[in-house]
DNA sequence: GTTGACATACATACCGGTCGGTATTATAAA
DNA sequence: TTTATAATACCGACCGGTATGTATGTCAAC
C-alpha cells in the first residue's frame, strides 16, 4: 500500500530512511529480479536469498509466483510509468516543446545500466502478454492510460493552435510511445546510447514538423 | 544450407512439397517454439515431442541448446528479415512512396496470429541480448544491416531530391525501425491491429512531412 | 487460546545434457 | 560382387540440478 510507494523511492533515497515491512521487501526485490531476468526466469529462491526472507514468508503474503508478478505490476511498475512519463505531461504549456525537452532529458539521465535492463513495462509486455491474460490486461491498461494522457495533451495543443490540423491526437500518442519504446529496445540490444539518440532526434524532427508556425 | 531456405517457405507453401532432413526439421521446429515461447522457456522436449525427433538426434546435430538458438538466428531469422524488410527496399524508385506502400501492405497482410507472436527478431533481442553475448552480436548484426540498408536508400533519396535536406539518413533509418518495432510490440500486447494502424499512419505522416515538394 | 507472521523440511516435476548402444550408409579392399 | 570396416545418424534411459509449491511447526501478540 503506502510503503510500496516508498519502496519505489529507494532508487533516489538511501535505504535507511524507511523501514519497509516484509511484504514490501519481497515486492521490491521481486521487481528488481523480474526487471533484470524476466518473469519466467525470475527465481523465487534468488529473491529469498538476496532478501533473507524465507519461503514461508513469501507464500504467506502471496499465493503463488503469478500473483507476486501481478502485484509487482500493480504496485510498482504502474507507479513508475506514471511518475516518469505521465505526470510530467501535465505541466506542459506547449506540448511540442515539452516533449522535446522530455526526450532530450531522458537521453541525458539514462545510464548504460538503465539501458541494458530496458523498460520494465516493455520487457514484461513482450514476454508475458501472449502467455498470461492476467499480465496482459494489467499491462494494456497502463499503456492505454499512457496513450490517453498524451492524446489529451495533444488535443489541447490542437485547440490552442500549437500543432497542425492534420494531426490526430491519439494516432500521434501511439506513434510517440511506439518510437520511444522501439528506441529503448534498440539501445538495449546495441548496449550503447547511440541508437537512442538517433531515434530520439528522429522523433524530435517529427514533432518539429507538426508544429504550427504562428 | 539450401533446404533451410525451403523450410522458410513452409509458411506459404504446403509441407509436402519438400522433404527436409532431420537437421532442417529440428531447426524449423525450434524456430517456431522459440518464436512462441522465447528462448529460455523453449523446451527441447516440446520440440522433440512435436517433431517426433529424438533427443539423441538433436544432440547429434547441435552441441547444446544455445548452439541451436544461434543456428535459428543465423539460418532462419536473418533470412526472414532480409526477405520481408530489406530486399523490398531495393526496388523503390521513390523511397517515401515505397515505404508508405510497404507499411500499408504490412498492415494488410499481417494476421492476428502474426501479431500475437510478435516479431521474432525483437522478441529474441529483448530477451537474450542482455544475457548472452553470442545472441547479442548476431542480433545486432541483423539490426545494423537493416539500418544501413534503409540509410543507403535514404541517402539516394536525398541526392535525387525526394526528401528535405534536414534529414540525416541513418537517423531516419533508426527512427523508422524503432517505430515499426514499437508498433508491432504495442499491437502484440493489445492483441489487435488497431495500435499497429495508428503507429503506422503516424509514421506515414512523418514520411510525408519530410518529402520535398517539387 | 486463537490468529497472523513467519521458519524449515520436504514433495514433485521438469529441465538440459550425457552416454552406451544400434541401425544405416559410405568406402574400399578382396 | 562380395565382404570387412568405418563413419554417420539416430535412439532412449538416465542423471544432477533447480524450479515452484506444500505441510508442518514455532512463537509472539492480542
Amino acid at each position: 500500500m503506502n510503503n510500496i510507494c516508498e519502496d519505489e523511492v529507494y532508487w533516489w533515497r538511501p535505504l535507511e530512511d524507511v523501514e519497509p515491512d516484509t511484504r514490501g521487501i519481497i515486492l521490491f526485490a521481486a521487481y528488481k529480479e523480474i526487471h533484470s531476468q524476466g518473469f519466467q526466469a525470475a527465481s523465487l529462491s534468488n529473491i529469498l536469498a538476496r532478501t533473507g526472507v524465507t519461503k514461508g514468508a513469501l507464500y504467506h503474503h502471496f499465493p503463488n509466483k503469478t500473483a507476486l508478478g501481478y502485484a509487482v505490476i500493480d504496485e510498482v511498475i504502474a507507479q513508475r510509468i506514471r511518475l516518469s512519463f505521465i505526470q510530467p505531461l501535465q505541466h506542459f504549456e506547449n506540448p511540442i516543446d515539452g516533449f522535446i525537452e522530455l526526450i532530450q532529458q531522458a537521453g541525458e539521465t539514462f545510464s548504460i545500466t538503465d539501458i541494458n535492463l530496458g523498460c520494465p513495462l516493455t520487457n514484461l509486455a513482450q514476454e508475458m502478454a501472449p502467455i498470461d491474460e492476467g499480465f496482459r490486461t494489467r499491462l494494456i491498461e497502463i499503456y492505454e492510460e499512457w496513450h490517453q494522457s498524451i492524446a489529451r495533451v495533444m488535443t489541447g495543443a490542437k485547440k490552442s493552435g500549437h500543432i497542425i490540423d492534420e494531426v490526430d491526437p491519439y494516432t500521434l500518442a501511439v506513434t510517440i510511445v511506439a518510437t520511444m519504446e522501439g528506441a529503448l529496445s534498440a539501445a538495449k540490444v546495441a548496449q550503447n546510447l547511440d541508437k537512442l539518440y538517433h531515434a530520439g532526434s528522429g522523433l524530435i524532427q517529427y514533432l518539429q514538423l507538426i508544429r504550427k508556425q504562428q
